[in-house]
DNA sequence: ACCTGAACACCGTTCAAGT
DNA sequence: ACCTGAACACCGTTCAAGT
């Protein structure tokens, strides 16, 4: 008898549920799906379901993690790229369309949410934070070594207040219910150049 | 017959509830408190708390409101105050020890999580929202019209941008359990230099 | 090994009955 | 007019039974 019929299944299994529920939770958000709903988009049984992800607010954790280490994925283009402040914007462009006006911004707070109450959830998103953190903190100090911003701010505290910004203007986007990018994407731009101080 | 008994006790009820129901949340956070719980906090039966609201999310859109009523008083002081750097760390000490790391903090993130679902409360938290941004930037105004600061950047901007980065900087203060505001208001005091570059 | 779906427990909300 | 608390509806989770 085979010990695993498919061993690919468990991991096709999870992606099947977490775009069903993403799926769900930008329609209605977190509290207003139902796991039947979910179910249902998966086409899979509760029992099923349950088989995969330990609770509803499991299944939210890890929509959270993937949206960080999508995050990790463009901060490091970033780090990359030619310009520091250009790499900035295109990391808003691309922060603010995920998250969105319309349907995904309220995933964002949802899952600050659950991350307020649930400690194991804070401490995964705090790690990959802290690693997406140092990664525009290591950007900054490259661009201050280079000499091609002013090196009057601890890297590391510049790169806490431009996510602090980021994720603020995210948040006031979703209450607004604000779709269209670029003009945040220019607010948050001017906002850099003030805190990093390009020399030319 | 006496057409209300006590004039006054609807409002002493519903303020009641509220206490009982911010306690409540402080603790376990909106989803994991029930209204039972709030009831026995309020000393009140739960048809006696659907006479005074509408809904578990209509106890919590009260509470947000007035939060954001709180927050409109502290930018009139900010508003009065001596000097504008000193006014908006005074803010920044006064928010981040409101939503401190412990119990409240996850409150902001519940509050943000219901108004992205309900267009009602996101409607009333803008508004209030509006007033708020409106007079921190004739604060910011008034000191550039003094030239105590340089005016760089148009005031509304460099008030949307301080208030993302104080509410982002609250949220990320949150995800660390952090607690102790001293050094995040130090933070978002040179964050605000920077931003509104003040003469002396 | 993996799945189904009925059953269970719990909680937001309502409403008939009391004062 | 205001309140009580039992009853209802709904939804997250479990589990016995199937393949």
């Amino acid at each position: 008898m085979p010990r695993h019929a498919d061993p690919a299944l468990p991991e096709r299994r999870r992606g099947q549920i977490l775009d069903a529920a993403r799926e769900c939770f930008r329609e209605r958000g977190f509290r207003l799906t139902t796991i039947e709903e979910i179910c249902a988009e998966a086409r899979i049984s509760p029992g099923a379901l349950y088989r995969y992800f330990d609770s509803k607010a499991d299944i939210i954790a890890a929509i959270a993690l993937d949206a960080r280490a999508e995050a990790e994925a463009m901060l490091d283009r970033v780090n990359g790229s030619e310009g520091l402040i250009a790499g900035l914007a295109e990391l808003a462009r691309v922060f603010f369309e995920t998250f969105d006006g319309d349907g995904d911004a309220a995933l964002l707070a949802d899952i600050w949410a659950e991350a307020a109450r649930d400690p194991l959830l804070a401490k995964a998103l705090q790690q990959r934070d802290q690693i997406a953190a140092g990664r525009l903190a290591a950007a900054i100090e490259r661009a201050q070594r280079d000499g091609s911003i002013y090196p009057a701010l601890p890297a590391s505290e510049s790169a806490e207040a431009l996510l602090a910004c980021l994720e603020g203007m995210a948040m006031r986007r979703a209450l607004r219910r604000e779709s269209g990018a670029t003009e945040a994407v220019r607010r948050f731009r001017t906002f850099a150049l003030h805190i990093l101080k390009p020399k030319r």
